[in-house]
DNA sequence: AAATGATTCCATCATTTGTTTGAAACATCA
DNA sequence: TGATGTTTCAAACAAATGATGGAATCATTT
């Protein structure tokens, strides 16, 4: 399935690679329709045909991207399920906090992505909502809100995705937020960070 | 200044305001880069030509309808500010959370609109970014986490932030959370408002 | 070196999209 | 009624955008 994926994550610098860092960023700020084929084009310094060539079209390569962070995420999730593994209940959420926040600070176009796909209608009926599902209930189980991994209640689900949400929310809304509080970006993530373990160490214990 | 939007929001049977009603709720699905001002003029029922007499160019008319729920907000947090006046901190949590997420419910477009600006590089630079800065700190006044209502601290604004996102976020990700969640509506907007409760209680106490 | 296949670019097309023009329909009021 | 101003629409335009064909370049193998 994602076989032509995989190949061009295999060698960083291929012209595919290239492509598809650069659809990363530039659709992870503009957003799909804000974005133009021409656009990631010209940051890649190629004609936009051989972006067809490489990719077919628009939508195809906007899947890829999607695939690409969508995967990127499960396996820093993994990670960080190692990393916990054991710990008491409150370490493992400041440190899980810890991480993802930090891994989706250098990453933000995965923040937008994510969000992205959550509130916005595709003109042309996007076919590629799955996983996320997964994911959701996986993080709530590892943060013992579930006796059973697969069958996560309910509520448990709406508590991980308020909290993976309040983290994309800080970390996409950078741009907008930073600005209109006049602090440093180090600050900022200082701040986020801590706001995000007020919340959330308070309501686990 | 908003001299015409106030015009057409006077008679809310005027095309004006008929063009801005269905402006904001097809800009709030599909965000700016992804409406065509013909399905604007297509939901309306007018030609194309009827929408630009009316309000001129689409970036103009986006305008009117970011100002228009901006302004929704505000009176909606007025109101509930003075519901809660004098209570105790735990009973203003619950009956503000409350309000505004039955409001956000019921006009979801306001959460769309709101989360797509925060998220979302405009191709052309907006320019169209104050007011925001205004109403976080009188929340944040208004629950107390500040002594003086001007000069806010960073931190409660990051809190107040924190809070304000994570109802739009369940208002804007129903079409996408609900369906993988497998609920009515009714059942997600109380799970919804129970989350909140649970980060939000706990945490001011 | 020649042949083959892969990659890149230039030029171009068809559609979509933002926007305008000008004439028709409608309303208002002298 | 007729004249004047307002609202509506059909048609058109220019620019932007998604997408493709074909020639040129580059790399690889024989």
């Amino acid at each position: 399935m994602a076989s032509s994926l995989e190949k061009a994550k295999q060698n960083p610098d291929s012209m595919k690679a290239k492509i598809l860092t650069a659809a990363r960023k530039i659709f992870g700020e503009y957003g799909f329709h804000g974005t133009t084929t021409r656009m990631i084009a010209k940051a890649v310094k190629i004609d936009i045909s051989t972006l067809y060539y490489h990719w077919g079209e628009k939508g195809d390569l906007y899947e890829a991207v999607i695939m690409d962070v969508t995967e990127g995420m499960r396996q820093k999730l993994i990670e960080v399920e190692k990393m916990i593994k054991g710990r008491p209940l409150e370490e493992r959420i400041r440190i899980a906090l810890d991480e993802m926040a930090d891994y989706l600070f250098e990453n933000p176009e995965i923040s937008n992505l994510t969000l992205f796909r959550y509130f916005t209608k595709m003109r042309h009926g996007s076919v590629l909502d799955f996983k996320v599902p997964e994911y959701i209930s996986d993080i709530a189980f590892s943060m013992g809100l579930s006796e059973d991994r697969k069958n996560v209640p309910f509520d448990a689900k709406m508590k991980v995705l308020s909290i993976m949400n309040a983290i994309h929310n800080f970390v996409s809304g950078e741009n907008f937020f930073r600005p209109m509080m006049q602090v440093s970006r180090e600050e900022y993530i200082r701040a986020a960070k801590e706001t995000l373990k007020f919340f959330n160490v308070s309501a686990f214990s």
